[in-house]
DNA sequence: AAGGTAACTTGTCAATGGCTAGATCGAGGG
DNA sequence: CCCTCGATCTAGCCATTGACAAGTTACCTT
């Protein structure tokens, strides 16, 4: 066992997302990822506090990713809730955890600021689609989004593909 | 301890239930409903096999209890959604239970065969309010309302009426 | 009243999370 | 070149939990 494995907070996080998103975040325990990491049981908990604290930095790593992809937003309001369905389908762990904030340190200042930081990007994204009645347009456009999403997830959506079926779906809706 | 508790099985689930509510259900643990129901360790497990039993018995009453909640429905989309978040303002802790299902035995028949019945009840619900274009008109309202629900639970919708909000954000969105 | 069965208890084990004290490594100052 | 110091990790421990097996009690039928 040589100390100073160099990067175990990184693979620790690595493979904590690969756990989550095959078995979910109640299979995940601190013990099995030492031993993947090849590293004694109470280290990953130095990088992290306690569980919670790891499943905090992902929920906050999944708020940047979020932020990062409606960066670049279409004015398309419907192409805005397919970059969020894409996001969810990309990261199924990050997405997993930041809407259980049971699991995690909800008042951690990290994710407070990586939270409300897409929020700020969501909110801008939706004003230069749709300029008039921000906030109803955002809350309509982020459930309906949000809600395909979980239900796609919870595997009550069949296996269409998800971003085609958005797009449908939200046609029904949305006229932008 | 007096043998024969007469009623152990109902008021293991509705301790969880109130649990549920008001920890999450990653503080749930068996001994604890066991101390509080005042019997042994091993005495909850025996009416539900495991843990996941426990749950399972909560996802298949919650999906008969929305089942019930959506039999006498409005014909207005609208109001069907209210009725959605209704249900989860009222029974908590069941649907947060529903949509984890990997918390739970998700191929056990009697979670089948009550989700289905309560599919059954949403799909018919939304054919009398919007006879056109069925399937997605269900999935849209369904995604609205579920996602509503979902970022409401969270705490990422403030501290609103939920359903008279609801009422809103679905006006922006739905005609009928 | 005898036996059978449902409901519960008691005892045990392995796994887990978290804590504490100690070991090791690497970098920077003298 | 050595020494210290802080960051990183190990080793050992304990309480809690879920699961299981075997035994016990009470009700119910005949």
């Amino acid at each position: 066992m040589a100390y100073h494995h160099g990067d175990l907070r990184r693979v620790v996080l690595d493979t904590a997302q690969r756990v989550i998103a095959e078995s979910g975040p109640a299979a995940l325990n601190l013990r099995d990822l030492a031993r993947r990491a090849g590293v004694s049981h109470a280290a990953p908990a130095y990088h992290f506090g306690d569980k919670a604290g790891l499943l905090t930095a992902i929920a906050v790593e999944g708020y940047e990713l979020l932020a990062d992809a409606l960066a670049e937003a279409p004015g398309d309001l419907r192409e805005l809730g397919v970059r969020y369905v894409r996001f969810a389908l990309d990261h199924p762990a990050h997405f997993e955890i930041m809407f259980r904030p049971d699991l995690y340190h909800r008042d951690a200042a990290e994710v407070i600021a990586a939270r409300d930081r897409a929020g700020r990007r969501l909110r801008a994204a939706v004003r230069t689609a749709r300029p008039g009645k921000p906030d109803l347009a955002r809350l309509a456009a982020w459930s309906l989004a949000h809600g395909f999403t979980m239900l796609w997830r919870t595997g009550n959506l069949g296996d269409a593909d998800p971003a085609e079926l958005f797009r449908a779906v939200a046609g029904q809706t949305f006229t932008t």
